[in-house]
DNA sequence: ATGCCGGGCGAAGCCCGA
């Protein structure tokens, strides 16, 4: 079963792109983020004739996450638990029973946080304090569960090209590392560590500056994984060809290939 | 590079992202 996670940066802008990476990588279960429109407005059709079934949570403007899934949802739960005046869509999640037993799946959105003097890095260190504490609670049912999105945590110098420059950014900092260290703690694998060392692979690349040209890059999207979940990983891998396409995301996807 | 892109909104220029 191959799982992958995509922030697209608007579905609308970006539904062509979209098409074009289903129909080459072929996804049983694609996790999207950042669609910046409304349920309604969400492009189901197009999707839905490729063969997927499609749970949205969409928002006015901002943030936005959805799932698509070959095989169809026994189960789609929206909103992280934890504070039930948080209007952001930033999470959704669905279960699904491929062949054998059931896999759970989010489609997650992790606030970014900047500036940090702001009651911006609040909610984010927040988001991930109840990220945590529901990730403890998925994990007691001992189950397949894969949590991917866009975490807006750099985990390691490794993971971007110029630290120095990353200090004190509300993506590198000791607070998030911390957070991020405690949801890793609870059992929980980054699965793309899991298959590759090698240091200096990214996720997005700025559409500023030449970024993507010059690689320089962070890693951020991530698919972390259960005990269940890892025992099954196969591979790994970031489909960065995509970031060459016309009108790119500034996100590539990322994608696991899990024995289930 | 506290904004060089790019997207949304909405019809110019501001807000936001990472």
């Amino acid at each position: 079963m191959k799982i992958a996670t995509w922030n697209v940066n608007s579905i609308k802008a970006r539904i062509g792109n979209v098409l074009d990476w289903l129909k080459q990588a072929q996804p049983d279960v694609a996790c999207l983020q950042e669609l910046k429109t409304v349920d309604d407005a969400f492009p189901r059709d197009v999707i839905e004739e490729l063969g997927y079934n499609v749970a949205v949570h969409g928002q006015k403007t901002y943030n936005g996450v959805a799932v698509l899934s070959k095989v169809p949802f026994d189960d789609v739960i929206i909103r992280l638990p934890g504070d039930g005046s948080d209007e952001q869509a930033r999470y959704i999640e669905v279960v699904v029973t491929p062949a054998k037993q059931p896999v759970r799946i989010a489609s997650i959105y992790l606030p970014n946080g900047n500036p940090v003097e702001t009651e911006k890095y609040t909610y984010k260190l927040s988001w991930m304090d109840r990220l945590i504490d529901h990730a403890q609670h998925l994990l007691e049912y001992e189950e397949p569960l894969v949590l991917a999105g866009d975490y807006n945590v750099i985990p390691t110098p490794d993971d971007v090209h110029n630290p120095e420059g990353w200090s004190g950014d509300a993506l590198f900092r000791p607070e998030t590392w911390h957070k991020f260290r405690q949801l890793q703690s609870l059992g929980l694998t980054d699965a793309f560590r899991a298959c590759d060392a090698t240091p200096h692979r990214y996720t997005f690349w700025d559409y500023q500056g030449g970024a993507w040209q010059k690689d320089h890059g962070i890693r951020i999207d991530h698919l972390m994984l259960s005990p269940q979940a890892a025992d099954r990983l196969k591979t790994c891998d970031i489909d960065q060809h995509v970031r060459a396409w016309e009108r790119p995301s500034d996100h590539v996807p990322v994608w696991i290939e899990l024995d289930v």
